[in-house]
DNA sequence: GCCGTTTTCGGCCCGACTGTTTTCAGTCG
């Protein structure tokens, strides 16, 4: 079994307990465990062989048991044996906001409700209201979110989102009572995924605010109003929350609901070592000094974020690296990075034209590219075996490669490189010859066919292209498409260490659907030395900006200027795009 | 079930909102 099924398991197995009402610190356990083994970058099976999984924070004898019965033999006694007590639509129950656990089991016993469709028929029937505990209007909730569960299915890309987050944060800014505003959660955190929004207003006048925020011509509907909290339906579907602090709490307010919660526990007990107590309005002295021996140390001044984490003897830890993966121990350290900003990339490749699938000519990609600042743009259209995307025979690839060449003696200080997106076909050789190859500038070799093929074999179908030296970098390495498709399978360290030994950079595709190669595994890829390439992957010209939400994906992977191969300028990335062939 | 610059036992993050209940439990983030 995998990693991830893994993860997915304990977590399964903390809702189970849930459910039973185990000791509450027991689920917190598994969910704990749970977490911590998602971001750990090792090799379950390796540590599940060699014993070392306790090594793990969060995870100890009893669960290392659980785990290496699950990475050896696929399956654990203890979970068959828990999930066999309950019906199996029961986890799916989870899945409606303002459902838990208790609530969930009391719909079981007493109505024996194990799935969302007994639930809504329970609902339909009146059955539910007649629960103590529940009401009539639990019960027309309910029957409510079920009827909308398909069109808010909960989560959203974060492309999907932006242009609400801003343009909602834009507006808190230009209303004359707010003094400070910033969105916070997994959106300022450049999570790929994202299941709400949450703004943070620091005003003298919270009434006022929470009424222009409810009334913006972007919310659909009220779902909870209060003093402090308030949240909201969007268009798109997507819940927006807005807290309205004073200007004294902001700072705390906005690192608190910024999170990640994995980030804010370990703050916290840093805090509550040093005496303090923080949550998301204040530090303050811990409350219950119990048999506490040391004196609580002096409370500093806290204005901004910066200020907070310097109270905790740490640098300021930019809100894409909170996801407790290390961050914490490398600001007490001061070898926190300098991340990638949008301002360093100088150009971009793999862009496609109306030569393939794309909706714009060669001419009005160069002109979108210059407004924006860049330097020069690849242009790679499909290869001639993605039939589906008007993939380029070599004669329509020469003749472009030569209207390239045209073009770019008008231009002054802009430049476009020839290229292409070959296609790996299914045994790893390329679309086209070498010779075609060597016409171009560069070339994004990239999967779009036989997705299915077993791990083992796409590894070495990746790897064998990656061996060809007219092979630039990869392109959208794992072919995710979020919450649409998963990736195929491939062995993503043998790929980096095989793109480390042939010196071919690896893409992180920057259109949102896709975000691939994840941010997850970039710190492995720098540690190995491979070189990351961002690219929007635009069909269109009003997508090249897409390459911002690219710029999150490696500001999350901890990736600086030097380790982003378009962050060169137009000089020296010509010599870096001759290298790999040389070799 | 995990964990230890207080430790191998006794803790484990905490505040806001809703609905239902009449003083609070459940859920969420």
């Amino acid at each position: 079994m995998k990693k991830e099924q893994i993860v997915e398991v304990l977590e399964t197995i903390a809702t189970l307990l849930e459910l039973q009402e185990e000791n509450p610190f027991k689920i917190r356990a598994y969910s704990n465990a749970a977490r911590s083994i998602e971001t750990w970058g090792g090799n379950l099976r390796e540590l599940a062989e060699e014993n070392r999984l306790e090594e793990i924070p969060g995870v100890g004898k009893a669960i290392a048991g659980k785990i290496t019965e699950l990475a050896l033999t696929g399956a654990s006694k203890f979970y068959d044996e828990l999930r066999a007590k309950f019906p199996p639509g029961i986890l799916e129950l989870f899945s409606l906001p303002g459902l838990g656990a208790k609530k969930i089991k009391a719909l079981h016993e007493k109505l024996q409700v194990g799935s969302i469709a007994d639930l809504e028929q329970a609902c339909l029937a009146g059955r539910v209201a007649e629960l103590p505990g529940f009401g009539k209007t639990t019960q027309e909730k309910i029957a409510l979110t079920i009827a909308n569960r398909a069109r808010h299915a909960g989560s959203f890309q974060l492309g999907e989102v932006a242009a609400e987050a801003e343009q909602l944060q834009d507006d808190l800014r230009a209303h004359p009572d707010a003094a400070r505003v910033s969105v916070a959660g997994s959106y300022r955190r450049r999570k790929e995924i994202v299941r709400d929004l949450d703004f943070i207003v620091a005003t003298k006048a919270p009434e006022a605010i929470t009424e222009y925020f409810v009334r913006h011509a972007l919310v659909e509907s009220v779902v909870a109003r209060g003093a402090t909290k308030t949240s909201v339906r969007l268009r798109s579907g997507i819940q927006a929350d807005l807290r309205v602090v004073s200007g004294a709490e902001y700072p705390f307010a906005l690192g608190y609901f910024t999170g990640s919660k994995e980030h804010n526990i370990v703050l916290r007990n840093r805090a509550l070592q040093r005496g303090w107590t923080l949550n998301e309005y204040r530090l303050a002295p811990a409350a219950t000094e119990t048999k506490k021996k040391k004196p609580a140390l002096e409370i500093p001044a806290v204005r901004d974020e910066t200020e907070l984490y310097r109270a905790l003897e740490l640098d300021f830890v930019p809100p894409e690296l909170r996801e407790n993966s290390g961050e914490i121990e490398a600001a007490a350290a001061g070898r926190l990075p300098r991340l990638v900003e949008p301002e360093n990339l100088r150009g971009t490749f793999h862009c496609h034209t109306s030569a393939s699938d794309g909706r714009n000519s060669l001419e009005e990609m160069a002109a979108a590219a210059q407004e924006l600042g860049l330097q020069y743009l690849g242009i790679a259209d499909h290869s001639r075996s993605s039939v589906q995307a008007g993939g380029l025979d070599r004669a329509r690839l020469r003749a472009q490669v030569a209207a390239i060449r045209g073009l770019n003696k008008k231009f002054d200080g802009f430049r476009l490189f020839a290229g292409v997106e070959c296609d790996i076909l299914r045994d790893g050789s390329l679309d086209y010859d070498d010779d075609t190859l060597g016409e171009l500038d560069y070339v994004v070799a990239s999967v779009h066919s036989a997705f299915q093929l077993p791990e083992a074999e796409m590894t070495k179908r990746i790897i064998r292209a990656l061996s060809n030296p007219h092979v630039t970098f990869l392109g959208h390495p794992t072919g995710r498409l979020l919450l649409k498709r998963e990736g195929y399978a491939v062995d993503i360290p043998a790929i980096i260490a095989a793109a480390a030994e042939t010196g071919t950079w690896i893409e992180i595709n920057a259109a949102p659907k896709r975000l691939d190669l994840d941010w997850r595994w970039w710190p492995l890829a720098k540690e190995k030395g491979v070189k990351c390439v961002i690219n929007p992957d635009a069909h269109g010209v009003e997508k090249l900006q897409e390459l911002w939400f690219g710029v999150g994906v490696a500001q999350k992977g901890w990736l600086t200027k030097s380790d982003v191969m378009n962050c060169l300028p137009l000089g020296k990335i010509e010599a870096e795009l001759r290298r790999k062939r040389a070799r």
